[in-house]
Formats: structure tokens, sequence, C-alpha cells
RNA sequence: GCCGGGGUGGCCGAGCGGUCUAAGGCGGCGGGCUGCAGACCCGUUAUUUCCCGGGUUCGAAUCCCGGCCCCGGCUCCA
């Protein structure tokens, strides 16, 4: 609220209670709202890694405006009666990008239809403090000039966004800026009944019933994507305001910055939205994780498919690293060995210095390259000496590398099935053999064959080493 | 017009008063390892420099002032 960065200190010591604003499932989901899933995703398994509870809610908006006009357009004159399905549709298309983005569930995802009655019931209220009237046609707008500090989280002076103000006066508001909270009932609208009036909720208000009923008020933090501070975010607090008596509602506000397209912002009117199905045709929704880390979340990201493919490409390292690692496991010694101690205490740093990366304002691009040189410590060192360190050092290496990953949405995909692994292995050893025979004729072949199966062949001083190419399909 | 957010190497992208002769990645270059290969390893790749001009400071990419440029919000938007 200071519109600063401020140090994070849940209200209830060891529980972290956080809502994000979630989509009016009304179309496809584009990259801009991946990056806002996949971020608060990060930042919730990083509470948690850290000891913290988290109750998280995100909601689905799944009556407004966009929603009625999508189904009119598919249903024409149905719409009336099928327009259920479009959110239907497109809900069920957030979960499964969620699957595939590896974005936890939240604990609550409520909806706007199943809470008409707390909307009223607030409505109510609002009225009877004077903080919301009804206009001629039975809508019910609330009054922002009643809220003495209106603005105040998006910096906006309410005098100027009058003067400024592109909104077409509705007949019935006070105020060009006063929003309304419930809308009367047009012809082919689906509605609720009221005091009021036939018609449906307004938005803004649902999100501060929702967040209030699954997490009381004030709780800790409230997210979105960046344009949703004004007004969304604004007119929320002004409703915290007029209900709970404070301007708060919400501890902290976390915004993540917006997805452009070669610098220009995505919109149906510039046709340059990507959707998220359309990326994940071409990469691995972990890739797609990884590389929304490498920017910092309150900047804004220029989406390209280039970056993409540097992502793909760290990706391989992370993933050979923890391929090699199972492959040392099996040759490190039973008990400590001579480089144990320093071999942990590598591992030790930089685990810390990823969690302090995030503790950071969540400085997901220095966790990520904290990352990177832990595989490097592998990939470089660790693999040359099998003989010098214990079992218990690797898999703890390897314990640390995945757990890190996964905070960030990667490295859920190390496991390999275990006939597989032995059969690669036996093929390996083979190899090896035809290789002491110098017949290279035969072990080249053996390797290009397994490589076209996806399994990458690189021979040490040592022993050679092998990973799984997890992102064949995709180039 | 008002309100935000940005401008760092060939590209992406950290850093936000001293450890910055600026992390990390990608790309380039050189080398190593290897029978060869490599999606492997090592080194190198911003050195009157962090958009420009002033200022504060012992010290600034980092703070202040003034410009320039880009993007966004003020209407639905994650």
């Amino acid at each position: 609220m200071s519109r600063r960065i401020e140090k994070f200190v849940p209200i209830l010591e060891r529980d972290v209670r956080g809502y994000v604003c979630g989509p009016t499932p009304y179309d496809s989901m584009h990259v801009g709202h991946a990056r806002t899933y996949s971020f608060f995703d990060t930042f919730v398994k990083f509470l948690r890694y850290i000891g913290y509870n988290v109750t998280l809610v995100i909601n689905f908006t799944d009556i407004d405006d966009k929603i009625i006009n999508r189904a009119r357009e598919e249903f024409g004159s149905e719409a009336y009666i099928r327009w259920r399905e479009i959110p239907e549709r497109y809900i069920r298309e957030f979960f499964e990008i969620c699957e595939k983005l590896n974005i936890g569930r939240a604990d609550h995802y409520p909806k706007v239809t199943e809470h008409i009655d707390d909307m009223i019931a607030s409505i109510r209220t609002l009225i009877s403090r004077g903080y919301a009237y009804v206009a001629p046609d039975g809508s019910v707008y609330f009054e922002i000039e009643k809220v003495p500090e209106y603005g105040k989280l998006s910096g906006q002076d309410i005098s100027k966004l009058m003067a400024g103000a592109r909104v077409e006066p509705e007949p019935g508001k006070k105020n060009p800026l006063d929003f309304a909270l419930w809308k009367s009932w047009k012809p082919g609208e689906p509605w609720w009944s009221t005091p009021w009036c036939p018609g449906r909720p307004g938005w803004h208000l649902e999100c501060v019933v929702m967040a209030s009923k699954y997490l009381g008020v004030p709780f800790d933090f409230h997210g979105g994507g960046l344009d949703l501070v004004f007004p969304h975010h604004e007119n929320e607090l002004a409703i915290g305001y007029a209900l709970y008596g404070s301007y708060e509602l919400a501890r902290y506000w976390i915004h993540v910055g917006l997805v452009t397209i070669h610098g220009e912002k995505m919109s149906k009117s510039l046709k340059n939205i990507i959707p998220v199905h359309e990326v994940l045709k071409r990469y691995d929704g972990e890739v797609l994780r990884l590389y929304y880390s490498m920017t910092h979340y309150r900047k804004p990201l220029d989406f390209s498919y280039e970056g993409l493919s540097d992502a793909e490409q760290l990706l391989r390292t992370l993933y050979a690293a923890c391929d090699y690692l199972r492959e040392l496991y099996r040759e490190a010694r039973d008990e400590a060995g001579p480089e144990d101690p320093r071999v942990v205490e590598d591992v030790r740093k930089v685990e810390e210095s990823f969690l302090l990366a995030l503790a950071d304002d969540m400085d997901t691009p220095r966790a990520v390259s904290e990352l990177i040189s832990l595989a490097r410590m592998v990939t470089s060192k660790l693999i040359y000496m099998p003989e010098k360190i214990s079992k218990d050092t690797v898999s703890h290496a390897l314990h640390v590398l995945i757990s890190l990953g996964n905070i960030l949405g990667v490295l859920t995909k190390t496991t390999i099935d275990e006939t597989l692994f032995n059969i690669i292995e036996l093929t390996i050893e083979v190899r090896q053999r035809l290789r002491r025979q110098r017949n290279f004729e035969l072990a080249d072949y053996i390797r290009e064959e397994l490589s076209r199966q996806g399994v990458i062949v690189t021979d040490t001083r040592v022993r050679t080493y092998w990973t799984l190419d997890r992102f064949r399909q995709s180039t």
C-alpha cells in the first residue's frame, strides 16, 4: 500500500493467506495469464518451503459481459440458456494448463455464480451504510467519493481521473467513476433476482466477498496482473473500506508485470495474443515455467520463442545434472569419502543463495542462476570423482537440486522407469566394450541410435554418462 | 492531459550507494577432453562503461534534478 517493496510479515505467525484474482473464463488462457499464476505458484511454493502454511484462493469470474458476449457469438439466440458452457469450457482448460505448467492447486476456487447471495448481502450492507445507491433502472452503484482514500493504491487523484476520464457517463451514475455492484437485466442476459432489480453482479465486488469469506479480513497478500491495479483493486479497496472500516483489505498487494509481444501489449485488436496451448504445442510446460522465472516478476516480459528455446536448452542442462547424479549414485562410496564435507558445504551454499534470492523480492532470475551453478558443479566436478564421495552426498545433492527446481515449477520429470534405466545402462555397457575393442563404427552407431531415442551419450575420461532428452519432440 | 513501469554487452536478463574492471543464460571466439562427437568441461567476450546532461557524495548503473525514447493504465483486460 505504500507503493514500495516491503518486508513480508504475515499477520499470523506461521500462516499466510493469499488471494489471486483469477480469470474471467471467456477465452483461452494466454501467456500473460499464465505468467501471473506461475508466479504466484512459485511464491506459494517458496513460502511453504521455508516453513509457512499457506492458504491460497483463486477465483473465477464466471459471469460477466465478456462471457455473455462470447456466448452470443457462439450460441446466438440460445446464449441465454447455454452461456454456462463458456465458463465451464475455459475453467476446464485453466486446470489442464495449470497441470501442464506444474501450477499447484489452490485451496479454494470460488465462483461468482456460487456466491450471488453473499454478494447481495454485501450490497445490502453497502446501501444501508450509504456507500451505494440504486439508480433509476435498478442498478446499484458504489459511490467512490464516500471513500476518502480512494486512489491511494494506484496513485490516482480523483479529480484528475475525472478530468481525464474517458468513461462514457452512464445514465444513473452520480459520478462517472462510480462502479456497478449490480447491473440491471437486459434482454437475453442471465439474471438473478434481488430487492432492487433482476440482474447480475458487477465486477470488483466478488473478489472482496469471496476473499473475506475464505480468508477473513485483512489477509496477507492480494495479487494479480499489473493491469488490475486500477480500477479493479482500487475498487476492491473502496468496498473493503466500506464493509470493514479499514482501507487495507490485504496487507500486501503484489502485481505481476505484463507480457508484451515485440514490445507491445497483447490485445485482441492487434491480434497478437499468444494462447498457452499454442506454446505448449512446441514447448514443454516446464520450459515456459523456466522462461517466466528468467525475468523478474515486476518487469515487463517481452515474449519470444527464441527466449523459450534458451530456456529449453537450460532445462536440458538441469536435467542432465539430475541424470548424471543418478548414475553417479551407483558408483559412489557407501561410506563417507574425502570430498564429502566440501561437496555438502557447496550444496548448502547454493541452497542458501537460492533461497536468499527468492527472499529478496522473489528474484527468480538470480535463483535460476544459482540452480545452474549447482548443475555446473555436478557436470564439472562431481561426475569426475565418484570414488571420492558417498551415496548420501550424491542423493542429497540430487534432492536439493530437484526440490529447488520444484519451487520454480521445473524438474518434476526426473524419475526414469527402472527397466528403461537398466536397458540403457546395458546398452551403454555394450558400447563401452565395443569402444575398448576399438570397434568405433558400431559404438558410434549405438550412440546415434540412442540419440534418436532421446538418450544423449557423453563420454568423459572417467566413464560414460547419459541423459534423457525430455524435450525432444518440441524442435 | 493525468498516473504508472522501463531504458544495462550481439541478444535475453540480474544488480538498485563501495565486494561492479556489472551475476547468470543464449550466441561468438579460443582451447580442453575424445578414436570421433557432443545438448561435456575450461577460458574469453561491457574496461573513458550501465539512454543523455547536470548535481549530491570520499565513492553512483545504483540517490536527486532536467531532458530524450519505449511500453502500459486512465474503457474490458492477468
